[in-house]
DNA sequence: ACAAAATTTAACCATTTGGTTAAATATATC
DNA sequence: GATATATTTAACCAAATGGTTAAATTTTGT
């Protein structure tokens, strides 16, 4: 049936803690029931809840960010390029929807030392879609835009409405089915709506 | 000189604390410390954290959100209110920096008793944003958009470089400064970006 | 000056929590 | 079957934390 191992269940168990808690929401004996162990053995393989912690983080991150950069420095077309970011991060989130608002959240509550000690520090190479936007322009395809910018309304585009779903969904009285239907629209309304933006 | 009650220098210091650690990070102590009273003096204010929190939860969103209403359900043009929607948002998240992820963080976390609680959950009325839209369409100015995609797309726009900030500073590899100067320019080019993408 | 309200002091309490320990038991490995 | 590893049990600890209490002191309003 399973062959999950022991350190499986509770890297599985702590991600799903960590995630809808936090890690000062988190506790130790919840994430040892949730895995059905006991806390003793939880010790046993990670020595404090920070270093549990910070596993399951960095496994979290190594998750979310390479798919992003793999698309972003591929050879694809501008315009393929933004369905595709659209489509496969909306899917991977609609999997995991507390995932954004968990990183965002550690990430501001702990800088230093997540920050420094992931090896997230290096950022991504953005030279290659520099240059793409750039000959895109000169073509005369978009207007001008830097690919910070371009790359922060997207991600705002992709990640916050799955960050700020709750206060959204508040605002406009829209239920969970809607919801559902509605980020399913956005898979292809969120690329529509960039390339739109782009035009010249 | 200051004429600062003692119930204002709780909330003041409750607010800073809550804001940046959230609710379970937060210490009753340390909120005393920084409002510059003991222990015993804030419960004799606010009976526990949760009343405290409580009321310094609806102080923010009470701050946050009617700015947005009012805007929303003006009678300026289309454009004008995007420019003005991003001109007071990025403005106001300026000073708070922290405040977006807070309330996102805090509303996801405990749904039911703070939404259905707090005032919020009427909900606002998008009739006249809707008719707008509808009218603009109409008269060709812009392409068809529903209120909702509108609405979210630029709270997204507005909203997410606040909350995100930490991650995409680490992707981008950008130092304070010149994120600084980069929202800036988004007060002018994310109205633009999103005026752009209306266009039929 | 007097009473009421605000504030401090300081000790105290119960609970939660992360973490430990040691012995017992089960499971796998050789 | 012996040995090492994994797991449970269960008791325990120290620190942190939210909260209380009662008495003393200060401030404020009348």
């Amino acid at each position: 049936m399973e062959e999950q191992t022991t350190e499986e269940k509770i890297k599985e168990a702590a991600r799903k803690v960590f995630i809808t808690k936090g890690m000062t929401g988190a506790r130790m004996q919840e994430i040892a029931d949730l895995a059905g162990i006991n806390k003793a053995l939880l010790h046993y393989y990670y020595r404090s809840k920070e270093q549990l912690f910070n596993a399951i983080f960095e496994d979290v991150l190594k998750d979310m960010l390479p798919g992003l950069f793999g698309i972003v420095n591929s050879d694809l077309p501008l315009e393929v390029k933004v369905y595709q970011l659209a489509d496969k991060y909306m899917e991977f989130f609609s999997k995991r929807p507390e995932m954004p608002l968990f990183v965002l959240n550690e990430l501001q509550r702990h800088p230093k030392e997540l920050i420094e000690r992931l090896h997230l520090q290096k950022g991504i190479d953005l030279t290659h879609l520099r240059n793409q936007l750039e000959e895109e322009y000169q073509k005369g395809a978009i207007r001008q835009i830097s690919v910070e910018m371009f790359l922060l309304n997207i991600i705002s585009l992709l990640v916050f409405p799955f960050a700020g779903r709750t206060l959204f969904q508040n605002i406009t009285q829209m239920d969970d089915p809607s919801y559902l239907e509605f980020q399913e629209q956005r898979k292809t309304e969120v690329p529509k709506f960039v390339m739109n933006a782009l035009r010249p």
